[in-house]
RNA sequence: GCCGACUUAGCUUAGCUGGUAGAGCAUCUGUCUUGUAAACAGAAGGUCGGAGGUUCGACUCCUCUAGUCGGCACCA
C-alpha cells in the first residue's frame, strides 16, 4: 500500500496551517488536494528542467492544474511536455510536501531573481512570516490543501501550453501556462481525456462543416459568417419561433437601418464607452458620419421617440432581429461563437419604475418557456454588477448604479431564484442579469441578458406623459431572448451534437425508393403531400445504392428515414427509420404523418 | 490584441534530414437498377495560405504577413 494513503480509501491532506488530517481520496476534497500537489510537483520539474525559470501562479480548478511560468531565452514548448511528464513523475514517487513557516525577508532572498514568486510571497505574507509548502527544491505560498505524499500520483497527464497574462491583467506581461489533468486512477484519467475527445466531437465548429451548416472564409472576412441553405434553415425556422412567441407576449416587432448617423451613438455612450468594439465610422464627406451600428437600443430609442408617448403606452415592448457589427479582437473570434456581424433577438421595454419589477419577472418567465421549448438545461444565473473599482469604465452616478442594482437584485429574489453576483461584468450603462451556459469545449457565455438602463433615456431626453399630466421619465430595459442566432445555433448544434430535433432538421425526412425506376413515382407523391404539410422532405433518387443513401442519411442525422418498395407502394405505407436507430417500423401515410407532425409540434421538449 | 502551434484538391489528410506533390471521400462520365450505414471502372481537380529571401533547385530552411486552432485578455 502506498505510504500516501493511510487506507486505499483515505488521503493525508495539509492545510495552510500545517495542520495534517485524513480525508477522502473519492472526494472533491481529495481530488482537489491531489491536483494541488500535482502542481507544485510541475513548478518543481520546471525549475529543474529550466535554469534560471520564474514561476507564476500554481492553480489547482475543477478541470485539471496549471502553472505559469517566464524564461528568458527560449518558452516552453509543447515538445518538451512529455520529458517534463517524466520528470514531475519520477519526482512524485518520493513526494513529500513540507510546511515551512518562513521569515517574509529569508523567502524574499531565496526568490530575490524572481519577481513573480516575489510578489506572491509579498501579498501572502502576515506580520512578517509567510507559511509554504515545499515539495522538492521549490517553496510555493500555501494556498488551500495539498496532498502530502506525491507516491499516488501516477495517472497524470501534462495537455498543452498556452500564454497568460500574469494576474489575469493584459497590461502584464505573458508568461507561459502548461496544464495538465491527474486522477488517482487510470479508470478516471482515461474517463477524464474520453470526455475531452468528446467534447470535441460537440463542438460546432466541426459539426457545421460536416452538416453543411454555415462556413467562415478569411478572404472574403474573419468573423463573418455565411449561412449555408442547411444552416439558414435553422435559423429561419429559430427566427419564426421567437418572432411568434414575443408577438404573442406583447412585443412589437420593427425593422430598424444598420447604419446610423454617429451622433446618436455619441447621445447614447456607446462613442464614448464602447468605442473599442465597434467598426470605424465612415466619413461621407460632406460632414456627415455614418456608423455601422454595435447594438440596437439607440435604433429603438428612436421608434419611442417618434410620437409622444402616454403611461397607457406602457410596458412598450419594441423587438427586432437586429443585425449588429461589433470589431471583436481577431483572437476571440470563433467559429459561430464569436462574430463581428450577428443578428441579436433584441427587445427593448420601456417601462414606468415601479412596472420594472413585473416586467423583470415577465421576461424572465418567458426565458425560461423558450428553453423548455429548447431543451435548454444546463445553465446559471448571474447577476452582472459594475466593477466599484473601476467606475470610469461606466456611464452614469453612483446612485443611479446603487438604485438599478438594488432593484434587480429584490427582482431576483421575488422569483426565488439562485443566483451569484460577477462584478464587473455589467453592461457599461446598466446592470444585467446574464444567463450563462457553457459551450462544448467547456467556456463560459452568456446566452441570454436582462438589462436595467436608467442612463439612455436619460441621455435621449425619452419622456412619457403621466396621468397627472406631467412629464415623467421611463426606464429601458434591454434584453436578449435566445441571444443572437449565431451563438444560439452554434450552441444548439453543440448540445445536439448536430442530430437536431425535428421541428428545426433543416431536412426532416428522407425518402428512398428501392427503385426509382419503380417506386419514384410513389416516392414523389409522398413527398408532394409532405410538403404541403411544410414538412422539409428529400426524395433521395440519386443513383446510388440503398444502402449508401441510408449512411447518409444517418450521417446527415436526418430525424426520418423512409424506404418505400413494393411493399409500401401495396398498402399505401412507408417504412420508417429514426435517426440513431436501426430499428424498422412500417405504418400507413397517414399515421406516419400524424406521427411527424406531432413530433414537430412538440419543439424539442422531452416529456 | 497577446503567447504558442498549425495552414497541402470542395472535405479529411500522406509527403523522413531541400531534387517542382500522393491517397480516401465528394464531383463528373460510363456500367449496374438496387430492401436498411459506403457497387465497379475511368476522368477531372493542387502556382502546397500570401509576399519576400537563402539555394543550381524550396511544400520542405529563414523573414514578414493573413487566417485557423489552444489558451489569455475582451465579450452576445
Amino acid at each position: 500500500m502506498p505510504k500516501g494513503e493511510i487506507n486505499m480509501a483515505q488521503i493525508a491532506v495539509m492545510s495552510v496551517d500545517g495542520s495534517v488530517k485524513k480525508i477522502d481520496r473519492d472526494s472533491e476534497e481529495g481530488l482537489q488536494a491531489l491536483r494541488k500537489l500535482a502542481s507544485l510537483l510541475l513548478k518543481d520539474s520546471l525549475h529543474q528542467e529550466f535554469k534560471g525559470i520564474r514561476l507564476g501562479e500554481s492553480v489547482a480548478d475543477e478541470d485539471g492544474f496549471h502553472v505559469d511560468s517566464d524564461k528568458d531565452d527560449q518558452q516552453v514548448s509543447a515538445d518538451e511536455l512529455s520529458a517534463l511528464q517524466d520528470a514531475l513523475l519520477a519526482k512524485a514517487k518520493d513526494a513529500k510536501v513540507e510546511f515551512v513557516e518562513a521569515d517574509l525577508d529569508d523567502a524574499l532572498a531565496e526568490v530575490k531573481d524572481d519577481p513573480y514568486s516575489s510578489e506572491l510571497i509579498k501579498e501572502a505574507a502576515k506580520d512578517g512570516k509567510v507559511a509554504m509548502y515545499q515539495v522538492g527544491d521549490v517553496k510555493a505560498v500555501a494556498d488551500g490543501d495539498i496532498m502530502v505524499y506525491g507516491d499516488a500520483i501516477k495517472h497524470l497527464k501534462l495537455l498543452s501550453v498556452a500564454g497568460a497574462y500574469w494576474k489575469g491583467m493584459s497590461s502584464n506581461p505573458m508568461l507561459q501556462r502548461v496544464y495538465g489533468t491527474v486522477f488517482f486512477s487510470k479508470d478516471a484519467l482515461d474517463e477524464d481525456m474520453k470526455k475531452r475527445q468528446e467534447a470535441r466531437e460537440h463542438d460546432h465548429r466541426v459539426i457545421g462543416n460536416q452538416l453543411d451548416l454555415f462556413f467562415v472564409d478569411p478572404k472574403v472576412g474573419a468573423g463573418l459568417p455565411y449561412w449555408m441553405p442547411k444552416g439558414a434553415t435553422i435559423r429561419r425556422t429559430i427566427e419564426r419561433y421567437i418572432i411568434d412567441r414575443e408577438v404573442a407576449d406583447g412585443y412589437e416587432h420593427v425593422y430598424t437601418p444598420v447604419l446610423m448617423n454617429l451622433d446618436a451613438y455619441k447621445t447614447s455612450g456607446h462613442w464614448e464607452h464602447y468605442r473599442d468594439d465597434m467598426f470605424p465610422p465612415m466619413d461621407m464627406g460632406d460632414g456627415e458620419m455614418l456608423e455601422i451600428r454595435p447594438m440596437n437600443c439607440p435604433s429603438h430609442i428612436q421608434i419611442y421617440k417618434h410620437h409622444i408617448r402616454s403611461y397607457r403606452d406602457l410596458p412598450m415592448r419594441i423587438a427586432e432581429l437586429g443585425m449588429m457589427h461589433r470589431y471583436e479582437k481577431s483572437g476571440a473570434l470563433s467559429g459561430l461563437q464569436r462574430v463581428r456581424e450577428m443578428t441579436l433577438n433584441d427587445g427593448h421595454t420601456f417601462v414606468a419604475v415601479d412596472q420594472i419589477r413585473d416586467e423583470f419577472a415577465k421576461i424572465l418567465n418567458l426565458i425560461m418557456d423558450v428553453y423548455k421549448d429548447f431543451d435548454i438545461t444546463d445553465y446559471s444565473f448571474r447577476l452582472s454588477l459594475r466593477d466599484p473599482k473601476n467606475k470610469e469604465k461606466y456611464y452614469g452616478n453612483d446612485e443611479m448604479w446603487d438604485e438599478s442594482q438594488k432593484l434587480l437584485k429584490a427582482a431576483m429574489d421575488d422569483l426565488n431564484l439562485d443566483y451569484y453576483e460577477a462584478e464587473g461584468e455589467a453592461a457599461f450603462y446598466g446592470p444585467k442579469l446574464d444567463i450563462q451556459t457553457k459551450t462544448a469545449l467547456g467556456n463560459d457565455e452568456t446566452m441570454s441578458t436582462i438589462q436595467l438602463d436608467f442612463m439612455q433615456p436619460d441621455r435621449f431626453g425619452l419622456s412619457y406623459v403621466g396621468k397627472d399630466g406631467k412629464e415623467h421619465m421611463p426606464v429601458m430595459i434591454h434584453r436578449g431572448i435566445v441571444g443572437t442566432m449565431e451563438r444560439f445555433v452554434a450552441y444548439l448544434t453543440e448540445i445536439y451534437k448536430g442530430a437536431f430535433p425535428t421541428w428545426l432538421a433543416p431536412e426532416q425526412v428522407h425518402i428512398i425508393p428501392v427503385s426509382d425506376e419503380k417506386h419514384g413515382d410513389y416516392a414523389k407523391q409522398l413527398a408532394d403531400k409532405m410538403k404541403a404539410a411544410q414538412i422539409r422532405v428529400v426524395v433521395d433518387d440519386r443513383n446510388e445504392k440503398m444502402g449508401y443513401k441510408i449512411r447518409e442519411a444517418q450521417t446527415q442525422k436526418v430525424p426520418y428515414t423512409l424506404v418505400v418498395g413494393d411493399d409500401e407502394v401495396k398498402d399505401n405505407a412507408v417504412s420508417v427509420r429514426k435517426y440513431g436507430e436501426e430499428a424498422q417500423n412500417s405504418m400507413s401515410q397517414d399515421a406516419f404523418m400524424n406521427e411527424i407532425l406531432a413530433d414537430i409540434a412538440s419543439y424539442s421538449r422531452k416529456n
